[in-house]
DNA sequence: ATACCTATTGCAATCGATTGCAATGATGTG
DNA sequence: CACATCATTGCAATCGATTGCAATAGGTAT
């Protein structure tokens, strides 16, 4: 492949002036400058970033690690932050660390040794689980952000969804409706002030109901949704609103509700998290709490990018907590009288 | 950072025995070797993978240019990719070309500055759209390997699904339940001998149906489809079957057909492609065609793998079908009864 | 004519690795 | 004891760019 060099040699000139015509140095007269990126063009000459990634230390790239692709949280995560770093003018290097996370310190070092500019960290269920990695880059000068908050985040930078906002706009919202009964399918407690359930649970006690500890479905995946359903449906009396830990959840609920003759929001209200695409695709169309994805996306890579540049002098790690808004759709409806 | 020259210093060495010494090579004595080992772990020493690549004139990355991932086949697909990948010991650059496709370009000439080992092109409805660059790029040795079939691919080496024998099998499917007035929803025809649509519409032809040109539905959009099954409910007979180019369109049509007050399969049958994750779990859970994506993920990066190492030495370009398999659920049913 | 300034260009060091070849010293052998 | 052998180690070139500094040439002012 072409070279400085061979262009150099092309137009009878050394290669530092090949160097600079092409990086449009003041420092080359015109005409020879024409001339080279003539020739250069002529014959494909394109960089070798490698090469000047290492001369320059620095290449230009944001390490992106996520935990996995298959629930739909993450595609649509990602592809926010890819639009976003791509205007920026960065290119996206994308390492999957799995569903339980297990690859993040391996995805780590190899975006460190790969120089990457910056790291943007998704933390799934499972927290930060190579912290002393992520402490040691960090220490090392490569900006980290992290997405999450769970404990031990406030180390880093780190950008959040006002998760527990989210969660007391569902619970309001439940209440003014008249649900009285409500069920609670969530995954295990893990984002500290910051958590779904909850702030959840909290909101209703507010509003002098106590939600029945029978009625709280910890669950780890989607198939253990399906058996928290089928419990619930035997509970005596049965929850007239269940709030999912999230949309993929709520959606494997409204299915299995449905399945079993129960109809959703008429006999049961079912209200997601995360305003995922297909939220408004099925049928109901769910309610769910959403416009923090993209939010979220743009304040990641901003705050990542301020600090490669060094624009964010603060050498103190800031968090940021990005609003949530309800969006009431169709899954969640008045509470079905009791007598009935 | 830490480079090889300070573990040098530390050591007592030159830089040359510890870059032998970390490579692990017989070279160089064992206490060297364990006292570099040890001074290097104890500082933290990690190798710059930029000069290392510059040297070595490889970088083990993998670049891969998708268009977008709100359509859930992609991020299906590029897990896959992103798994055997990593199983192979390369890091991945993922590039969004866009919805259109539109950045192709700009994708392909940065991952080829950036020296990647090889290229992964998914095409998507549009083709390849910067197609001389591509060309470009292979003529200068740079592997690539492109995803899908459409005009001018047999150029570059392939791999698609075989669409064509998927579709046949749906239109048999249909054609044993008895089905007589079937309708297709689907893109644009542009996968030549490929094309799901095409080879549909011949099989039923073979059964001796001839599909109305009135029952094509050409769309281009998840919205179009909505409109396709409003004008399809008022067509006069009803189709008791439709053929959906993919699974996201399917699910919206069944989600339309239900708030219609359509039965699935009862009255209509809808048959998608793909056999998306999403495809088990809606209710009623589709039938598809499935099988073919983890195993295309697998061929496209093996036929990459081998073209960079040089392990198919075949100059000419390869093309590899996929076989694809119908996967019967309960949203295909036997035809109603017309007299219902 | 001399000195000086400016515009343009080239030289050479540098980024941080890898690796062929030469140098060193220890050991073995006739 | 002289010499060949072998195991270690270091020297220096190389990968392909960028860039500070020196060099050159032409023009201008004195």
């Amino acid at each position: 492949m072409m070279k400085l060099e061979d262009i150099a040699k092309l137009a009878g000139v050394s290669h530092s002036t090949v160097s600079r015509a092409l990086a449009g140095s003041t420092l080359v007269n015109r005409a020879t400058r024409e001339r080279i990126e003539a020739i250069a063009n002529d014959h494909g000459y394109m960089v070798n970033q490698v090469a000047r990634n290492l001369k320059l230390q620095h290449t230009n790239t944001i390490g992106l690690i996520a935990p996995e692709l298959s629930n739909p949280y993450y595609p649509k995560l990602i592809q926010c932050i890819a639009d976003y770093v791509s205007a920026s003018g960065y290119s996206l290097q994308l390492h999957l660390s799995g569903k339980n996370q297990e690859n993040e310190d391996k995805s780590l070092v190899n975006l460190r040794n790969n120089r990457v500019d910056g790291i943007l960290l998704v933390t799934g269920e499972h927290g930060l689980m190579a912290s002393e990695y992520a402490a040691g880059l960090h220490k090392s000068g490569i900006p980290i952000v992290l997405m999450g908050w769970f404990p031990g985040a406030d180390a880093f930078d780190f950008v959040t969804g006002d998760d527990a906002d989210g969660a007391r706009q569902i619970a309001r919202h439940l209440l003014d409706l008249g649900h009285k009964n409500i069920a609670v399918i969530g995954k295990p407690v893990h984002r500290g002030p910051f958590d779904r359930t909850t702030a959840f649970i909290n909101e209703i006690a507010q509003g002098g109901l106590v939600i029945d500890a029978g009625n709280c479905y910890e669950i780890t995946s989607e198939q253990d949704a399906i058996l928290a359903v089928k419990q619930l449906l035997q509970t005596e009396p049965r929850p007239t609103a269940i709030f999912a830990y999230q949309d993929s959840i709520a959606l494997v609920v409204c299915k299995e509700l449905q399945a079993a003759g129960i109809r959703v929001p008429d006999d049961i209200s079912v209200i997601g998290f995360d305003d995922l695409d297909m939220a408004s695709y099925v049928s109901p169309a769910l309610t769910t709490v959403g416009c923090h994805i993209d939010a979220m996306a743009k304040a990641l890579v901003q705050r990542l990018t301020e600090r490669i540049t060094g624009e964010t002098a603060a050498p103190e790690p800031v968090g940021m907590v990005v609003p949530t808004r309800l969006i009431p759709r169709q899954s969640s409806g008045p509470a079905r009288d009791i007598s009935n």
